[in-house]
DNA sequence: AATACTGTTCGCGA
DNA sequence: CTCGCGAACAGTAT
């Protein structure tokens, strides 16, 4: 479920709420969810949040990591109680010195794991660029992108070549550029590429400021929803927002893709 | 009831 | 190496 700006919300919100609290007890509803040994990270207190790409990174004691990857379904919710009963749906729940943090993830493909630093680098070192930070510009797009052949919509859901970004967020910056989800990567001009560079900020930066899209699962962690679904300007949309044409749906890389046929040509 | 669809990523074979 | 596709899984919509 979330890109970019829903984890980046959640990480926001969390950060105000469970920093410097200790991790009193682990339960692993699900075994799969959890990769490591729950016993290390016991008694040790979480001293930041941060993000990379999808990934959510606490930071603990002693140098260790508890790293969250929700995939498609995943939550994160933070309750003020120490909770023992659980939902259908939690796969993991963290009993923490001022409340319980919920990994409810109903399709499990989500993750957490324990990495020392070392290890977190492994998993961080994979992904591209962050879409805010300076090694995302021009030079970087235009290089990248001259060298594949694949549809543009592809490339940019590649978290090998941009981190943060999936589906939602492809068609809205897409959209936002005026560029057709086939177009090849290499055949973009420089100022698509520029165009689009600004887009993916602009998608990415709407999705913050409205706090996810809460289409299906994504909840924040106090469970309310974001707002986004109500401003997407072409994701699930039936008109174009400019133009008022039939927005069409297609597949590509095996994921609806939605797009204007006469504002993206 | 059966089928299609869903915010992701990985591994396989070409 | 790059690529396209199915699998991992469960819930909801048509």
């Amino acid at each position: 479920m979330p890109e970019l700006p829903e984890v980046e919300t959640i990480k926001r919100y969390l950060e105000k709420e469970i920093i410097n609290q200790k991790i009193l007890e682990v339960k692993v509803l699900n075994k799969k969810s959890f990769y490591g040994d729950r016993r290390k990270i016991i008694n040790k207190k979480i001293l930041s949040i941060n993000r990379r790409g999808k990934i959510l990174i606490f930071k603990l004691e002693n140098n260790l990591n508890l790293v969250f990857h929700l995939k498609m379904s995943g939550q994160l919710i933070f309750v003020k109680e120490k909770l023992n009963k659980f939902e259908k749906q939690t796969r993991i729940a963290f009993i923490l010195s001022g409340g319980t943090l919920i990994f409810n993830d109903a399709r499990k493909f989500g993750w957490t794991k324990i990495l020392d630093n070392k290890e977190l680098e492994k998993e961080i070192k994979k992904l591209g660029p962050e879409p805010f930070s300076k090694d995302f510009n021009f030079n970087y797009l235009k290089n990248t992108f001259s060298k594949t052949k694949r549809a543009i919509k592809i490339v940019l859901m590649d978290q090998t070549k941009i981190a943060g970004m999936g589906n939602i967020y492809v068609n809205e910056a897409l959209f936002l550029a005026k560029i057709n989800p086939k177009k090849q990567a290499n055949k973009l001009n420089d100022e698509e590429i520029k165009n689009l560079l600004k887009a993916i900020r602009i998608a990415l930066k709407r999705g913050i400021k409205y706090q996810g899209v809460s289409l299906r699962m994504y909840l924040k962690p106090d469970k309310t929803k974001g707002k986004h679904q109500e401003k997407l300007l072409v994701y699930q949309q039936k008109n174009c927002n400019f133009c008022k044409s039939k927005i069409k749906r297609i597949i590509l890389g095996g994921r609806s893709t939605f797009y204007c046929p006469k504002c993206q040509k």
